[in-house]
DNA sequence: ATTTTGCATTATGTATCCATTTCGGATAGC
DNA sequence: GCTATCCGAAATGGATACATAATGCAAAAT
């Protein structure tokens, strides 16, 4: 006799809390620079320390928060420095990316990216600047998604989300905005002819630019 | 009063945990697939149970382990998937490595790279396979330190040590290794130059021959 | 003989406990 | 008034204890 059962995958409670403090410190619930005492976030999750350490250990790996011995955890502060590392890493991550996506991705993921492209150029036209991050998020997303390599893609998710700490990117002037929109029309343009070398350049020149831009408002922000 | 005191950097014991442990997979003493049950790591290194868990969490996150809920810590495993994954991205991340090299590495660095290839070529004429090796990997680690990007030096060193797993490196035939060889001349050529375009254009050709190489012999292996 | 079931053993997941270190305020000294 | 020092409280690092799931073997059933 032959059973069908749905797996049902039994995460541990370490598993759960780096899952959810992950997503606390990229939706900027814990904001850069504060201190998070294992005590507070044992009582707000309700589970003993030891399992919350062993996430904290993980985030740390991760660059995610700052462990000093003896002193506690602290979410990672961005630095203009950090910027200037990640970005350059980034932009060689998803220029291959875009390459291997232009090998590897389904004429039908192709056609959805061309969907959220659309989608989000109405949110630019109107003006609507957070579905238009989180519609440029998702058309990123797909074009990793489509490069077949998990590898790239968890990589890249890692430095990924250190920058998104906080969320610092929203902000845009208009002009950068205009640009943004501009260059996203030759990443699909370059998607749609499966032309791998020249995506990989567009994306890589599109990631040193949104560098630039964040970096000048993090200057902004710190005086 | 002034005092000078040698900065005395307490590690926590997870830490050291961490790195003996990594340093034992990488070297090949704990082989891939190997199950590595907690209370034997801990009677080997006489911690407790805490640290210890701490450091496997680490470890997998950095790939260098699988954990399994409830069932305990593997080393985990080398495939040719895994391989066909972790080159591009290595290929793509000693790319940009060689190009922010040729930008910012200093003459004294580009003559110490020069001086390990002038000591590696007389390690291939002699046939000497280990110090070969060892010295071919300086060079490389020489490149990613002359980047000044220690985000890319991080991210290229957790790849790495998933490919190095086990010694995997230990072997090479004549013809791929004269091949070797004359890529290295064109590498330091290139760094000499300070052709940063070119160097990492020859730097990602060759880690995807070494590629083929690794995966050519992981094949035979499996038989 | 092969497969299944039950139980004892073992290992892992989590909670708790103790030792050390750090932090902060009060007091003493200048 | 300001700084330095000394406690006491609190937090962290690590060890231990307990609960639960997995494993292995032997006995029972087919």
């Amino acid at each position: 006799m032959t059973l069908s059962a749905t797996q049902l995958k039994r995460r541990s409670l370490h598993e759960e809390l780096t899952e959810s403090l992950r997503e606390m410190i990229v939706s900027g619930e814990l904001l850069p620079g504060r201190k998070v005492p294992e005590k507070d976030l044992c009582e707000a999750f309700g589970v003993s320390r030891t399992p919350l350490r062993e996430a904290l250990k993980v985030l740390a790996t991760d660059g995610l928060v700052n462990l000093e011995p003896n002193r506690g955890a602290w979410v990672s502060r961005i630095t203009v420095e950090e910027l200037d590392e990640l970005f350059p890493v980034m932009g060689a991550l998803e220029a291959l990316a875009g390459e291997l996506a232009c090998k590897n991705i389904t004429d039908d993921e192709i056609a959805q990216v061309s969907a959220l492209h659309d989608r989000m150029f109405a949110h630019y036209k109107a003006g609507e600047l957070e579905p238009y991050f989180k519609l440029n998020q998702q058309i990123h997303e797909t074009i990793l998604a489509g490069a077949r390599n998990d590898t790239l893609t968890v990589q890249y998710g890692v430095l990924a989300a250190r920058v998104r700490r906080g969320r610092y990117m929203a902000n845009i002037t208009p002009e950068r905005w205009r640009q943004a929109m501009l260059e996203h029309e030759h990443i699909l343009r370059a998607l749609k002819a499966r032309d791998g070398a020249r995506l990989a350049v567009i994306l890589r020149e599109h990631m040193e630019k949104t560098s630039v831009t964040l970096k000048e408002w993090l200057l902004s922000q710190q005086d």
